[in-house]
Formats: C-alpha cells, sequence, structure tokens
DNA sequence: GATAATAGGTCAACACCGTTGACGCATTTT
DNA sequence: AAAATGCGTCAACGGTGTTGACCTATTATC
C-alpha cells in the first residue's frame, strides 16, 4: 500500500527533488516531454489530412520497406479494415506504393515513395532534432542516465 | 479476425548506441517505457469498468479538492456532455461527492471520497513505484541526468 | 487437376467516445 | 423583473476502431 521512500543517499544534487516529490514531478516532467515530442510531428500530419495511424505505418515501413499487409497488421495490432482506409490514402497521396511479392503474388509489399522517405524524414527527424538538443544541452553523462532509467522502465513492458 | 499479436521488427543494439542510432533508439525507448508506466493503472481501472478519463477525473479532483466542475471541464479541456457520463459514473461508485457550494448554490464543488482517494493512490502509487524502482536500480546520478534530460524536451512545450 | 488454405480487399453492423447545438432549471447578478 | 451563470440533459453527428461475412486471386496439398 505505502509507497516506497526511495533514499537518495551521499551527497544529492541540489536541484533534484527528493524523495516522494521526485517521485510526482517524474510523471508530470515525462507527459509533458512526451507531448513536446509528438506536436510537431502532429502538426505536419495534420496540415496533410493524416492521422497518428498514418504516421505509424510510414514509421514501421520506413524500418522495413517491403513489408506485407500482414506483417504491418500485426506489427500495429490493428485489424486489416482498420488498416485498409489509411493505407490507401497513403497510396493516393503517393507516399506509399503496393506491389505484388516475387516470391508470392498474393502478398502486397509496401514501400515507401520518395515523397513517403521525404514526409518520414521530417517527422522523424524533427524528433531527433528535439533528443539531439535535449542530450547535447544536458550532457552525455546525462544522456546516459536517462537511457538507464528508460530501459529500466521499459523492461516491465516487454520491449525487443 | 481478432488483430493479431504485435510484434516488433528489427533489432536494437544491446550497447549503447552512438549518433544516429542513439536518436533512433531513443524515441523507441521512450516510448515503451511510457507504455510500462500506463499499463497498470489502465489495467486496475478497466476492472471496475472505467477509462483514462475517469483517471483525469480522480487525479485533478485529488491534487484540487472542491473544484467545481465548470474548473474541472476547462482543466481537462472537454465539454459538460463528455464529463458528464464519468463524472456521475464515479459518483454513483462512490468514488466522488458533488455538493452544492457554500458561497454559490449552482455550483457544485467536487471531491473525493475515501474510496475515491484509495484509489486514486493507488494508480499513481503504481506510477510512482515504477518510478522508484527505475531510478533505484539505474543510480542517483542516473536519476539526475533523466531529469535533465527531460526537463530539456518538457521546455519546448510549455511546461507549467 | 480438384481442393483446401492463404493474403488481401470490401461491405455491413455496431460500439465507444468525443463533438456541437438546443433546451430546461435553479440560482445569482444587474 | 430581466439577464447572466453553472449545470444537466436530449439529440444528432463524426471519427475510428471492432467483429463478421463474403469475395477475389494465388499458392499449397493431396
Amino acid at each position: 500500500m505505502s509507497a516506497k521512500k526511495p533514499v537518495t543517499k551521499g551527497a544529492a544534487p541540489s536541484s533534484v527533488p527528493k524523495g516522494q516529490a521526485a517521485l510526482n514531478e517524474a510523471w508530470r516532467v515525462m507527459h509533458f516531454a512526451l507531448r513536446a515530442v509528438i506536436a510537431e510531428p502532429d502538426r505536419i500530419l495534420a496540415t496533410r489530412g493524416l492521422t497518428r495511424m498514418h504516421h505509424r505505418i510510414l514509421f514501421f515501413v520506413a524500418h522495413t520497406p517491403g513489408m506485407s499487409v500482414g506483417e504491418l497488421q500485426s506489427t500495429l495490432d490493428v485489424t486489416k479494415q482498420a488498416l485498409n482506409a489509411p493505407l490507401r490514402q497513403l497510396q493516393t497521396q503517393g507516399l506509399i506504393e503496393l506491389a505484388k511479392a516475387d516470391h508470392d503474388a498474393r502478398v502486397r509489399e509496401i514501400r515507401l515513395t520518395e515523397g513517403g522517405v521525404a514526409l518520414e524524414a521530417q517527422l522523424t527527424g524533427e524528433q531527433q532534432r528535439l533528443f539531439a538538443d535535449a542530450f547535447a544541452k544536458a550532457g552525455a553523462q546525462a544522456h546516459e542516465g536517462w537511457r538507464a532509467v528508460m530501459l529500466e522502465l521499459a523492461k516491465h513492458s516487454g520491449m525487443r
């Protein structure tokens, strides 16, 4: 029932809140950080009438070119019906291409067009710029600490 | 026809990535960390038939007892119609109470009941336990680094 | 070669959750 | 008395997801 009181032993940095305050702050800070990272991409997407689903598609296809519709479906954990509309919209906007696979004419391999690559790069580029900025300003050591904490958290949600 | 199990393709390096790889990893890691922090509260909420909207209500009312419906509405940035249903569900579940304000009988002041306090504490307690755990395992120095990076990111989204 | 299985697309019905808009009601405020 | 405010509620709609069924092409199997 009682939340654990973390004891920051030794010489704790002055600016860091202690104990309960630190934990109260953590979620808040993470929330705002998340918001910051998402804001720009969302804005860009919106100007094209696209949503986060489109972004997810672009993201995964960018990282795994030629993936099939079925693979994408299970990756995103949505039904094919839910995937169909945004997929087609991306296609008609010339951001992705669907082509029959050589080995199996039933499967359609998804790839980004140059336009798709550009948009995806713009979206993730915005995010990466923010991260790079934050890491640079906080320092390499802070970067490592950030990563360590995040990995600890992520452990609980089966990150692979 | 149910959605398939999510799978994550693409391997992440286990050692500390550098340069571009570090930036690619950052968003991924943050995503999973966020998921981890949200997972338990969501599960608990679900067992009571509650959603994130209910959680938001509990959260803000816990931090500002006696706030009015209108204040809550503008805080959450939703319409009163959207607020009405979850508000009454919380009320009938005995988690919150609505009482006429002394100064103005039109205003309804919202407060958590003991049950509401307990649930809210359980929800945020779960989250705090995860953070405390991660901070403890990663070390005080990592905690400081984590915070520094997060604050840098949060700067871009008007954190208050 | 007939038959089953698979990848994908599509139509239809439904649910959830938010929105806008329009009223009604009690209670200040002017 | 009249206007404004805080709140509740009915109704219609929209976006986005779901399940279920059915269809087409294309492999795989016997």
